[in-house]
DNA sequence: GCATCTCTCTACCGAACGGTAGGGAGGCCA
DNA sequence: TGGCCTCCCTACCGTTCGGTAGAGAGATGC
């Protein structure tokens, strides 16, 4: 790993324990072994290395959801979202941290991120929802954009600061993913929708 | 309001847009209209400033918290409770956003502050589900400190970041709010208790 | 052998930071 | 009237910040 790969590692997890204006270019050079001097070669300033590290967490996700999309079809469509979000962020809670301190920070700048990058996505992710409402798998009472909005918020903040307030569970993480995941299912689904599934899920498994 | 007041309102406004790191005393001394000098007249240093700050929003909930729980008796206290504290949030969005940077700024000191502070109050109202879990009206799979911890998120998270995420709603903060309380309520109660509380309400406005 | 490109270094800049020293104006009380 | 307390001021301190200038070391290509 070249310093310029190390040095967006290193900016990540400071940046998101610190934030942007409590980080300086020095911890962040010092965390790589170079100067701060030798760091702003790599990257011409503060801000663009700031922008670099965020640009690299968006772009994950503008790669990964329209497969992710794709390839799950049917009512594994929920789950496989739900799981791989949960898994991106748990695999390093400094991108949720991070996500998370950028919309407090820059609030215009990301909401016009947001809008362009997320909100195509939330609309397609929506329009299932309101089908399965249709089918009656899905309650009529759900607000298909709140609640995608709010699914985001218990993953990005659970996430972010479940190494805090987890200590109230005796640091026991999976036990908040497993009621994350249950709270987001719950309040989506039907009984019938969630009996249809099962059902599903067992003749899939019995066909193999 | 004198110029200790005002002082607190502008740095509880300032800390909760910009963060600890990214205020400095001069723009809080600006924002009350006196010099910088005279704001550390008032207050030491800028940490006992911060430390005041939060002071004055974690004390609101040691008052409130009790009094609380014991007026709103029975069922209706899960409804008065998640009022009250979306009601203390949405008031003033900048207390939320201050708790959430708190808890990315300083995890050990908030997680101690946490632990004493919250954590009895949560199993005070983790024993109330649990007794709602015996008498059937609370989901059996329902686990309470998690669900608790995600409620809060929810809230939280949401109010500190509505004004930038509500956008993809055209800025609709009564839609999240609603579909808010409908998630935690779905996700809590089982139809059967959902159906006694309307009977009891029923009840109650007959008796009026 | 020599020029060139890449990467790092030391040394330094002006600006902004949190905080201190000390003085002055106005109210209050003896 | 004189002393004191409250509150705000100007002026200044040392430190740290993001960023620049310019030189040196090592590898590569001709």
């Amino acid at each position: 790993m070249d310093a310029r790969e190390q040095a967006l590692d290193a900016a990540t997890r400071l940046f998101a324990a610190q934030g942007y204006g409590g980080t300086s270019l020095s911890a962040i050079a010092e965390a790589v072994g170079i100067r701060k001097a030798s760091l702003l070669y790599h990257f011409p300033s503060k801000e663009a290395l700031h922008r670099a590290v965020l640009d690299q967490i968006l772009e994950h996700w503008s790669k990964v959801l329209p497969r992710l999309l794709e390839a799950a079809a049917g009512d594994d469509r929920f789950d496989a979202l739900l799981h791989e979000v949960v898994r991106f962020f748990t695999a390093d809670p400094d991108r949720a941290r991070l996500v998370l301190r950028e919309v407090l920070d820059r609030p215009d700048a990301m909401r016009a991120r947001l809008v362009e990058a997320v909100a195509p996505w939330m609309a397609v992710i929506a329009g299932y929802i309101r089908k399965g409402q249709e089918s009656g798998e899905i309650r009529e009472s759900v607000d298909p954009e709140a609640y995608l909005l709010h699914v985001i918020h218990l993953v990005i903040s659970g996430i972010a600061t479940a190494d805090t307030l987890g200590s109230v569970l005796e640091g026991d993480v999976d036990r908040l993913v497993r009621e994350l995941e249950r709270m987001a299912k719950t309040s989506l689904f039907t009984e019938e929708g969630l009996a249809r599934a099962r059902q599903r899920r067992a003749k899939n498994e019995a066909a193999e």
